[in-house]
DNA sequence: CCCGGGGTTAC
DNA sequence: GGTAACCCCGG
């Protein structure tokens, strides 16, 4: 066996969303990335780690494309596009990456940067890249961070450590990405026979990727509307589907969100509730009207704030860790992991390993997601039967990060503070 | 002046 | 009609 260092899965994951890719030309500092555990009153940065004993070779991080865009910010020397610090880890194994933004490029400038990065040798996985449907198709709107480390010995000696990548961060600006949001109803209860007519106000959406879900409990059912009904990309006109139980007496409230097809990303809910049927009121196919029409200046009808606020749902998402790089062979997982876990048990060799003469210098550049472009057509069929396929290029970054979810190794978990509980989305039914 | 975010223009 | 690229308001 062969030892190492090696980085640590990615000790903070970066914030997937909320981050808008800057262009040169606007002149000004790119934003920050923030990390996954970020909140208003507590900032935090994506982080990597140089600590866990690994055995080399055991893993393999997944390949991904490099990235025509570039990191600006601190430690970021000025054209590179990427940042480079040094560690002493006597000090700090741990390093958290402040004033770090994202600087897009054109699209015509794709080849020149891409050739210049090529050149200045970020771009880790040449040796197996993606079969990428060419750069025409590259996915602009998404990245993930690179960290490569390198270790320096007191003799000189260097070894290199396995680059290990990122979630995806998407760009705040495109609306295939982007976070999803109801920002107003014109109604916000109906019959629960359905067929009521809602006006809803949301951030863009692309009218053929998106749907309205409306959710109580294991009910579950689809706002009904035609791709003509989005309008302009921020309003949809749909109709309620009726409530599961034709006979409530009381009225019920139901979460509504909106869900995109392509990743299953969801808005947060707001509340809509379903009336009974009035005693006496006619049957509602005669009567889809008992609500208002919609004559603008009324505003007794859109949602107030509390309304929003009731429906917000805190505890939407659920923690759960994560490491994502490596692994890539399920056969041979558990035997490694097994072995690792004894060595990382071991006091002796904890001790020989850990407190090595050296420095460390991480390098963080980008790399493209994998392909998304290509997804749907045949997502099932690839995505079930085949989980273990190399070529991930097919697969959606929810897909693939699932993917790498359900082969990760427990194990590489021993060790890990809170510092390492990542965030990441939950979906109800995948 | 910085920066988040909406708006506008060009394709 | 929709995105890419750029512009600029206002806190």
């Amino acid at each position: 066996f062969f030892y190492c260092w090696s980085n640590k899965p990615v000790s903070q994951q970066p914030k997937e969303r909320g981050m808008r890719f800057r262009y040169e030309c606007e002149g000004r500092s790119a934003g920050s990335i923030l990390g996954t555990s970020s909140t208003e009153t507590n900032k935090t940065q994506p982080a990597i780690e140089v600590d866990a004993l690994q055995l080399k070779g055991f893993t393999e991080t997944t390949p991904t494309p490099t990235t025509p865009h570039c990191l600006v910010g601190k430690d970021c020397p000025n054209n590179t596009g990427i940042c480079v610090v040094t560690l002493n880890p006597h000090c700090s194994r741990r390093h958290s990456y402040a004033n770090l933004g994202i600087q897009c490029v054109r699209r015509k400038e794709l080849d020149v940067s891409l050739e210049k990065r090529r050149n200045l040798k970020i771009d880790p996985f040449q040796s197996k890249k993606h079969p990428n449907n060419g750069i025409e198709d590259m996915d602009m709107n998404a990245v993930r961070l690179c960290f490569q480390c390198e270790l320096e010995w007191d003799d000189g000696r260097k070894d290199s450590l396995s680059p290990v990548i990122s979630n995806p961060i998407y760009d705040k600006k495109a609306t295939t990405t982007s976070q999803l949001k109801i920002t107003c109803l014109n109604l916000n209860r109906g019959s629960c026979a359905g067929k009521t007519e809602i006006y809803m106000l949301c951030d863009k959406v692309q009218k053929d990727d998106i749907e309205i879900i409306l959710r109580r409990g294991s009910w579950k059912a689809s706002g009904e509307f035609a791709q003509t009904d989005v309008h302009r990309q921020i309003a949809i006109v749909f109709k309620t589907p009726p409530y599961q139980d034709q006979n409530i007496t009381e009225e019920v409230e139901v979460n509504m969100s909106l869900r995109r097809l392509s990743d299953q990303m969801e808005s947060e809910p707001v509340s809509f509730t379903y009336l009974p049927h009035n005693p006496g009121e006619m049957s509602p196919e005669s009567a889809p009207a008992a609500e208002q029409p919609f004559p603008f200046p009324q505003p007794p009808t859109m949602m107030s704030p509390d309304d929003r606020l009731r429906a917000a749902q805190p505890g939407a998402a659920t923690s759960v860790e994560m490491c994502f790089n490596e692994v890539q062979d399920s056969n041979t997982d558990n035997d490694a992991s097994a072995i690792l876990n004894e060595l990382l048990e071991n006091p002796a060799l904890k001790e020989i390993f850990s407190d090595p003469h050296l420095t460390s210098s991480v390098l963080s550049s980008f790399e493209q997601v994998p392909d998304v472009s290509a997804m749907f057509g045949n997502m099932d069929v690839n995505f079930n039967q085949n989980p273990y396929v190399q070529d991930f290029s097919h697969y959606s970054d929810w897909q693939f990060n699932m993917l790498v979810n359900e082969s990760q190794t427990p194990q590489t978990n021993a060790q890990d503070t809170p510092t390492d509980i990542v965030h990441v989305k939950t979906e109800d039914k995948l």
